[in-house]
DNA sequence: GATGAATGAGTCTTCATTCAT
DNA sequence: GATGAATGAAGACTCATTCAT
């Protein structure tokens, strides 16, 4: 079937095509929106930044604002996979550790496209809310609610949703700060000590019996 | 002299006048802004509401951007103030009334004008950066990092300048959260007493010898 | 009569102020004219450079329009009455001393308010057209019609009316271009030689028999 | 080669769709200086007489100001090709000859869409200076310069620089009036009779020997 | 008559979006 | 599907003029 297997590897050129025209109005889309702010982030400027015709842009995305949505997806799907996959092997962790993990997640997390991310953060709360880069803190809030809901017994807190909600509110404001007002405290080993003692303390951990690690 | 009483009777009718319309484009201005955002919020949209034309807007603001930067001055105004008063006397309090007071006065402050603060602080850094709204952070961190330095002797922390930035932005961030995303929890004594405690706890705080208060 | 005296005076008094507001602001119009072109000479800018208040331009003037064709009537007046006073006397005087005559005073109107004349014809035509500029050639037109009808008898010339249009035209335009373009050239006893020897040998002027002054 | 053909085809329908816009701008744009002046000429009306949208206009002109120079320009370009085409030829000729033949020229450039000079004249001066329509001046000038270096010989005037000026001047100055307010002149062959006596009698012209030409 | 705050029509300009080619 | 010229609604801002005090 020649034929039948020309127009399909003709297909997926087209579609590899259509990806690659995507894919492109996309990082322009994120380049574009760091280097000029949102305001002046015009669709004819991103799709010339693109390599490709306005016309095109409309071709894959029906609106600016679709076309910013999608890149704040992207970048948030970027951080969720740096949260989950650390998270997900956390819970079998003593605290210590895993509010250790959290911490360094959170900064692994923020520090994917700082600059990205601060435009982001600052001015596309006008097109979505920030309900999308919300999405990190409500991933790692049921996670830790899944953590502190099994070591329930080792935590001195009875409120296990409230204090889920102050632990990751207090991690990630402390990372989200760090990475927009003191850049210098990322590699600040200390810093991450620091975070975790919030953590640890607040929750009142008592390391078990026979666990000499700890107590700061 | 009827004369003289007159001429400044006027003048002080002009003035009020005047006052009286600065006033009415700040608060049409905070209404458009909550109610259709920044963008949206055009100088004839905020003249319309303000009852006042376009061109009285431009008599007393030179650009949309000093108009919002008007209101947002005065909302900092307005949580400093309120920061300020109750700060200055919390210095010569033990920690656990100090930090109870912290929490309480940085709610205070965020329960000013929650929407306008949302907006104000999601939407306007474009305008002149998060510097004004920062200011009521940089001021409490001020006067934390005063009190830590007073305290320095009964707390556990070591580095006292990472101690208030990190007591700080925790406190700011639920409050912040707390207002945001759930504001059931602003009347809620017991979420008091959790942010009072994650300060407490973190700055290792010790009461002094026959102080029975206090429950960490 | 001290009443009527006291009225009198009062509305002396009264006149005399009204003539101080209107001179301030033709004063104040001419200087902001030149200081900021027509374009961004605006009323209330006028107002205020004449110590006045817009209200009181009003008073005086019912428009902008009005306030400026007063400002170049007045140019036009000072103009004309230097004009005039030079030109009735050449009447009598031979071609090659009226010529200069005329030559000088054209000369000495253009040079009345070189910078306000320079506004007033570069960038008022809108207002008003030339016309009123273009009086005072006008004016200088008649008188040499006048003229050369008085001396015809010693002149090559045929079409007097063109002829006159002709010599007026050209020294106008001489004095102009000078005044705009070459201002060194104002000074330049020379130039006055030229531009006389333009009319002078035009007109083909003889001197009579035994007047020995001239052929240049 | 049907695809290279098509493209080019597309090209150029697109370059001349283009070309089509711009055209219908600039002839929109001296059609409503004519009808309106400058003042009242806005880019809405230009557009619309146009019978384009504004958009349209500002993607081929970056202001009114850059659109109203384009016409300028255009319209200066129209009479320097008038001015230059004429003159290399005059420099070869006697005087009377070149004289009549600058005389004429200045004319023809004038007459080129007199409506539109006088608007560029009178009003335009705000937008770039008289610098643009100065240029057709410049260009008489520097050739009459050349012209009268060439045949000082046969000349009676020492400054030549001066000379140029004069003559120069006030052909342009008796073209111009001529245009704008004796229309009638125009047609009339005695006017270029007389604007070119005031050129050959100012230069003192003598016919060389056996030359039996010319009535002075 | 004076004042100056208020007015609002009208200007230039931008940019998301459409559509003929 | 791609192109990019064209669209036009909408925005920020100005300024001659009015009018309540």
């Amino acid at each position: 079937m020649p034929r039948a297997a020309a127009t399909k590897a003709r297909k997926q050129a087209t579609q590899e095509r259509s990806r690659a025209t995507v894919e492109a109005l996309l990082a322009a889309t994120a380049r574009v929106l760091v280097r000029e702010g949102y305001d002046r982030a015009s669709t004819n400027k991103i799709a010339a930044a693109a390599g490709v015709s306005v016309g095109s842009l409309y071709q894959y995305f029906p609106s600016k604002e679709a076309l910013v949505a999608a890149v704040q997806d992207r970048h948030v799907e970027h951080m969720l996979s740096e949260v989950r996959a650390t998270m997900t092997q956390a819970v079998h962790r003593p605290l210590p550790e895993a509010a250790r993990e959290l911490v360094r997640v959170m900064i692994a997390a923020h520090a994917v496209s700082p600059k990205l991310h601060r435009v982001l953060v600052e001015q596309i709360p006008r097109v979505r809310g920030l309900a999308q880069i919300e999405r990190v803190g409500e991933e790692a809030l049921s996670m830790t609610r899944v953590y502190l809901g099994a070591h329930a017994s080792s935590l001195a807190v009875e409120d296990l949703e409230m204090a889920a909600f102050i632990v990751v509110t207090c991690v990630e404001a402390l990372t989200h700060a760090a990475v927009l007002y003191r850049p210098a405290l990322l590699g600040d080993e200390s810093f991450v000590d620091e975070v975790t003692a919030v953590v640890i303390r607040y929750l009142g951990y008592r390391a078990p019996e026979g666990d000499a690690r700890e107590r700061t």
